[in-house]
DNA sequence: TATATACGCAACCGTTTAGTTGCGTATCGA
DNA sequence: TCGATACGCAACTAAACGGTTGCGTATATA
């Protein structure tokens, strides 16, 4: 299928699904999905829809208690986003330094 | 249109366009896109629609000279990245220490 | 001047996406 | 047991996406 980091930035570049992982991710606790919904505007399939691109990133659990579906936000797998951006970190401040550090040539 | 924010982590959920910006990043100078296009197995088009949305997204910086179009790489909208993980990196560890200095309960 | 190179633009195609509506069903409370 | 609640599933739609092909054109070179 599709791997994992690719699964994560696509849930993430989706600034719907970016304010349900925020709010479930601040309120730190586990909600049903009605819940979720009433904190937006979209319709309750399409918060569905988007919870499962989430859980399908993991950025979001959900589990089953009687009638209600808890979610609750992950995330873990933000670290893999955060490691891939420490390669890049070399590169953005546009100085030789780092760009030579990683070169390797620190005498130049 | 859109935040600028949606546009960078849109611009790097596809696997061949963080190719092609890795690809330049770490050539670390500006080529014409021919020579982009030579290192994948997409056709021209394909690669100059990917240079279109990175370049959008800030990501890429095209100069033309002559008949040619150099690319170069930036990562300074990482740097927007990196701040936006920053935020979240308090739950990641999923350690009641982390979440409570977030909370500012630091007695509990 | 003729030809090759390096591109842009536009049309097209199949798939995915964001979102909706409608309907069915399991669970809970009165 | 009956109605309300909390959901899932499926179908649908309009738009976007990743990629292609065809054609036109400016620039460089022989």
């Amino acid at each position: 299928m599709e791997d994992s980091f690719t699964k994560t930035l696509k849930a993430l570049a989706d600034p719907s699904r970016r304010k349900i992982f925020h709010t479930l991710i601040v309120l730190a606790s586990a909600i049903p999905i009605t819940q979720v919904v009433s904190e937006f505007e979209i319709s309750r399939q399409g918060v569905t829809k988007h919870l499962k691109v989430l859980e399908d990133a993991g950025l979001v659990h959900i589990k089953t208690q009687g009638r209600q579906r808890y979610c609750k936000a992950d995330a873990k797998p933000l670290q893999e986003m955060n490691k891939w951006l420490q390669f890049y970190d070399k590169f953005w401040d546009d100085s030789l330094n780092s760009l030579t550090d990683y070169l390797g040539n620190k005498d130049v």
